[in-house]
DNA sequence: ACGGATGTTCGCGC
DNA sequence: CGCGCGAACATCCG
């Protein structure tokens, strides 16, 4: 559930189930999850103290939790397959449950993650915005807007494949292997170009197509957004991301292939995203 | 059953 | 030193 559009969502979600609501009780499991130790503090400060508000820079979410002993800061990273769930605490814990805040009242506030790539770190909140991670993160196309300029000087001083750039949180943040491949069809520029060989109105295509594709899945049902994770039973939501093999929905005539570029999976309309 | 999956990080080689 | 690449992390799904 993770590019910028899937996280944003998250945290509009956290607001509505802990905004209000006082921890009773927080529990984690002894997993990879907080790499940086921070599992039994998350267990000792959080009781007791009520969410403020949820931040969100790039793909991390950054929660700030007000309490007797002052304000405490969290981190959280959603990787791959991370999730927060609601659940009544009568039900059983969804599977890879491996986190959870109970909330006075009975609810139940879950974190999941199966392959447990995601990431929960414990900070002072006044801390958060600060934090490498965050410090390290280039601007946040929602927050901050694209200034096609600056990418376009930003992409000049690579030599990678523009696809593989854009998925350097350093240049954008949020931007993941989903909405780089629809930005990139919007843009009709093919995934293996050189970044640095882009003109001026091609780097702004691919800046109008991000916001695009963003704007397209922010705007469905929440539980629209991260379709892989929803069973199935609702339908693939982007143009041409996991459609290889399909019709261009654009040019009807070409057929959306697959290239691997950076490690990560490309499709493209071979028609309308030439090799230049 | 094999291969690939929304992400990040580490080590290696140039 | 810095960049780019492939592997690793852990599990599920088709």
């Amino acid at each position: 559930m993770p590019e910028l559009p899937e996280v944003e969502q998250a945290a509009s979600t956290l607001r509505r189930w802990l905004e209000g609501a006082p921890i009773a009780r927080a529990r984690a499991a002894p997993t990879r999850l907080f790499r940086a130790g921070g599992r039994l503090l998350f267990q000792r400060l959080l009781p007791g103290s009520r969410l403020e508000g949820v931040d969100r820079r790039g793909k991390i979410l950054l929660l700030s939790f007000a309490g007797a002993s002052g304000k405490v800061g969290l981190l959280c990273h959603l990787g791959m397959t991370g999730k927060w769930v609601h659940r009544p605490s009568s039900a059983d814990p969804p599977a890879h449950a491996h986190v959870r805040l109970e909330l006075e009242g009975g609810a139940v506030v879950h974190y999941t993650d199966p392959r447990l790539f995601g990431r929960i770190e414990v900070h002072r909140d006044a801390d958060l915005l600060a934090l490498p991670a965050v410090l390290a993160l280039g601007p946040d196309p929602l927050l901050d807007g694209i200034d096609p300029e600056v990418l376009h000087a930003r992409l000049a001083k690579t030599r990678r494949p523009v696809k593989a750039a854009l998925l350097d949180q350093a240049l954008l943040a949020g931007v993941g292997n989903i909405y780089a491949t629809e930005a990139l069809f919007h843009a009709g520029i093919h995934p293996g170009r050189a970044a640095s060989g882009l003109s001026r109105a091609e780097v702004a295509r691919i800046a109008v197509g991000i916001d695009a594709a963003m704007a397209a899945a922010l705007a469905r049902p929440v539980e629209e957004i991260a379709y892989l994770s929803e069973g199935g039973h609702v339908g693939n939501p982007f143009l041409v991301y996991d459609r290889a093999g399909e019709r261009c929905p654009r040019c009807k005539r070409g057929t959306i292939e697959a290239l691997t570029i950076g490690g990560r999976t490309s499709a493209f309309c071979g028609r309308c995203q030439r090799a230049g």
